[in-house]
Formats: structure tokens, sequence, C-alpha cells
DNA sequence: TATATACTGAACCATATGGTTCACTATTCA
DNA sequence: TGAATAGTGAACCATATGGTTCAGTATATA
């Protein structure tokens, strides 16, 4: 099976549980913003949005540059590869249960009709 | 666009940000598990173990029952539906935008063609 | 019935989180 | 140069988290 980093995976689903960066990821899918243009949107201190900004940044989520005096936060698009795969390999962990009991049934249903063919 | 519960993606997303969960939620894909069994495999007391398996069954992750002494833990296929929408929903967005930026790249290239083929 | 097992819940602890204010630096603009 | 703007960082606060221990309840087993 695959093998993620733990601590990569750790940070990153820590940074999507909080609705504020939800909301700031769907803004920056619009478009690029200040960290100010940020915190008015959301209706935040510059500082409160400034430590949301470090979190999706260290998960690796967001990226940003300093221009001047503001810096620019874009989505950093490779952020999610590896959460969605997570999620997808244990969805098909899944699949592959049900796939399995599905063949169970399916065999036993079989055997049944054997039976019946064989009498008793 | 969809709109998704807040409440219920964080808790869900931030149930996925501990790898002790992540990993019990690999071990439940495989087979049903009690707590004491879970508590073992992490190494950790039963109560830790609680503590988790309460997380993950809050965040609809996971679902459990109680039979005599002995709680059985099983992993909850659906609760990873929502989690995943938004992801794919987040990185369709991208995609979109790229293709935009494609389309736009391609007219300014067919521009210039056409620019030289008039002369200038 | 006595003992062991499996869980539950309260209390505690250290650390992290989400937010604030305040003081500071660096840039821009009049 | 002086005032406004954009960000940074430290300190603080309340609450949450991940873990523990300890005391309890309920169930199984000898």
């Amino acid at each position: 099976m695959v093998h993620y980093s733990e601590a990569r995976l750790d940070t990153a689903f820590a940074a999507l549980s909080d609705a504020t960066r939800r909301g700031v990821l769907e803004q920056l899918g619009r478009s690029e913003a200040s960290i100010t243009e940020l915190a008015d949107r959301f209706h935040m201190t510059l500082t409160g949005m400034k430590k949301h900004i470090s979190v999706l940044e260290r998960a690796g989520l967001v990226t940003t540059r300093k221009v001047g005096r503001v810096r620019t936060c874009r989505s950093g698009l490779s952020g999610l590869e590896e959460e969605a795969a997570w999620i997808e390999n244990y969805r098909k962990m899944w699949s592959a249960r049900f796939e399995a009991l599905d063949e169970v049934i399916e065999e036993l249903q079989a055997q049944e009709n054997d039976d019946e063919r064989h009498g008793k």
C-alpha cells in the first residue's frame, strides 16, 4: 500500500478543519488576494488572518510572495493531491470489501442452486 | 456551487488530522475490532482509544455497537463522501482556471500567427 | 458468589488553537 | 520629511486536544 507522510497529512487535514481557512482557499481559488483583503472579507484582524495564512502555507495549501508592503496569497494547487489520495485509498479499500462480500454471496447462491439441482 | 455543512467538515477534517485515528480507520477497513484490541495495537490506554473512537464516531467516520461487555467498531463507509467532494470541488476549480489560462494562451498564439500572416 | 474483563467517565496535565491587542518595521504617498 | 498603510511578532486569553490515572459499572467466567 502507498505510504503517506503522516506529519504532512496531520498538518494538511488540520489546516482544512477550520471553516475560515476553507473559505480562504475557495476565495484564493477565484483570485489572489492580500492578507488585508482576506482579513476584511472574513471579518477578522490582520494578525488573525496572517496566522491562518501561515497555517495554510505550512500545510502547503497556499503560497505567498511579498512585493513592497503587500503579501499576495495564492492557492497552492498541489496541496491537496496527497489528502485526496488518502481518502480515495480508504474508499477503495471499502469498495474492495463490498466486492468481496458480493462474491461470497454469489458463491453461496450458486451453491444453493447447485444443491437444488442435485436434490437436497 | 454545492454547499457543505461547515460544522460537519470541521469535525471530519479534524478527526482525520490525527495519525492514530487514520491508522484506526485503515485498521477498521480491514476488519472490525473492539476498543481493547485497538488500544493494544496502537499502544495506548483503553481510555485513550475510547476517546479517539468517540471523535471518529462524532465525525461519522466510524460506527459502533455494544454487545455484552465489548463495543465493536466498524468503519463508517459514508463518512468520507463529503470531504472527498469538497477536495474534488476545490481541485476542479483549479483545473478550470488552468483551462481558461490555456485558452487565453492559445488565443494569443493564434493572434500572433494571424499578425504574422498579414504582415506586421 | 467471587474474580477478571471491557468499557465509561471524571479529573488532571501539557500543549496547541483561534482569536485578540499592542508595539514595531518597512513601504508608499503627499 | 511626515503620515498613512501593510505586515510582523510577542504576549495574552479561553477553549480544545491527546494523553494519562483512578474510580466506577456491567458482563462474563470459574
